[in-house]
DNA sequence: AAGAGTAGATAGTTAAACTATCCACCACAA
DNA sequence: TTGTGGTGGATAGTTTAACTATCTACTCTT
């Protein structure tokens, strides 16, 4: 299809496909003349995967160029694809700054140790996890253990299924780990919320149950 | 303490107190003269939560605003708090655009239907819920009742600990609610992706333990 | 009396994410 | 074959957010 088509079927408008293009985010169609390009299927999936990481999501454009990126890394195994995910860089605001990873994370270290999880200061959500601890010490409220057993033991839970779910093709491993990782989490938060209101609901006295 | 004192304390530059203070997210400090005020602990308190809301957990300056707002919201009964919580603006990234809210969320009702939770399209919970929803389905990744289990069952567990915690004292209860909220998000997060990494390093044999 | 410090106002800066033109030029229909 | 309109590539402008910098009048302290 023409460049007009994809504007039309996407809903995206054709200065912003330009940019994506521009950008790196949407791969260039084939060319098929000095002002003709053809793009495909693929260009259309794209651009949802951008709307939705973008707009739905939150991610910034850089953010979604390195997930759109891992999606292309080809990996031996399919377990290895969250050792992958975990050495690259976050992709969840806020961004943790370029020089802040590989420098030491104590708190963290401490945290994932009681845990019983291996430390890596390279990975990325090692980084997150000090900073989530820091922002909480800042403001005066601090992790105990039991809280951190607690969330551990949630986080395990969620993170066991999700590698139940990985899918055994290699490529379609890929794609479901990285936009999983990226799309599952506002999930994770908004029932976390809702589990809260309903909690409350309940043990006000709404319901008896739970 | 006059603000030349708050500004070398909190390291927070004078310009950026000056914009916090006309942006409403620091209180005025009592005034003492015609160039003159006095602050005290807890504007230094507030700055170190406004820091940590925007530079750790990235949080907008708005959205900094309404959770502070909240901190100050008076509640009958320290559970009524996660009602309140719910009822008023998401505070996290994406932000929910204001005429989403109240609007059926057909998605999100038959999901909470299914774990069999309240659902009230007033919650601005259930349209991130139903965002989430869209943005997996916008890039053909599919939400399963499976996964809608899994997720649940780990939100609620978090959520019943979150509820236990909360302190008996009203006004305090409020501050750790609304920041708990704000500040215990990325830590889940993290600990779902060490989870991951954790996890599938074990299953490639490095370590036989889980 | 004078210098430093301050409140309050206004203006400037930077970065991100678009958004809008411009221009040459090519393809296809009449 | 000639015009009409869609195209690629480039460049420039817009908007919003979050600061950052000045400016001015005034006042507190020494």
């Amino acid at each position: 299809m023409r460049i007009s088509e994809l504007v039309e079927r996407s809903g995206v408008p054709l200065p912003t496909v330009k940019f994506y293009l521009r950008e790196g985010l949407l791969m260039p169609g084939t060319v098929t003349g000095r002002t003709r390009a053809e793009y495909g299927e693929e260009h259309l999936h794209r651009l949802g995967v951008i709307r939705a990481l973008i707009e739905l999501v939150g991610l910034s454009v850089q953010q979604v160029r390195r997930v759109l990126a891992l999606t292309a890394t080809p990996v031996g195994s399919p377990l290895e694809l969250y050792g992958v995910l975990g050495a690259a860089v976050g992709t969840l605001p806020p961004e943790v700054p370029a020089g802040e990873a590989s420098v030491a994370h104590p708190r963290a270290r401490d945290a994932l140790e009681r845990l019983g999880q291996i430390y890596d200061p390279d990975y990325a959500a090692v980084a997150q996890l000090e900073r989530a601890i820091a922002a909480a010490e800042a403001s005066g409220v601090l992790l105990t253990d039991a809280r951190l057993d607690a969330y551990g033991r949630a986080a395990r839970d969620v993170a066991r299924f999700d590698l139940d779910q990985l899918p055994p093709d290699p490529a379609e491993a890929v794609e479901y780990a990285v936009l999983g990782t990226a799309l599952y989490e506002p999930l994770l938060i908004a029932l976390r919320r809702l589990a809260h209101q309903d909690l409350a609901a309940r043990r006000l006295g709404v319901s008896p149950s739970d």
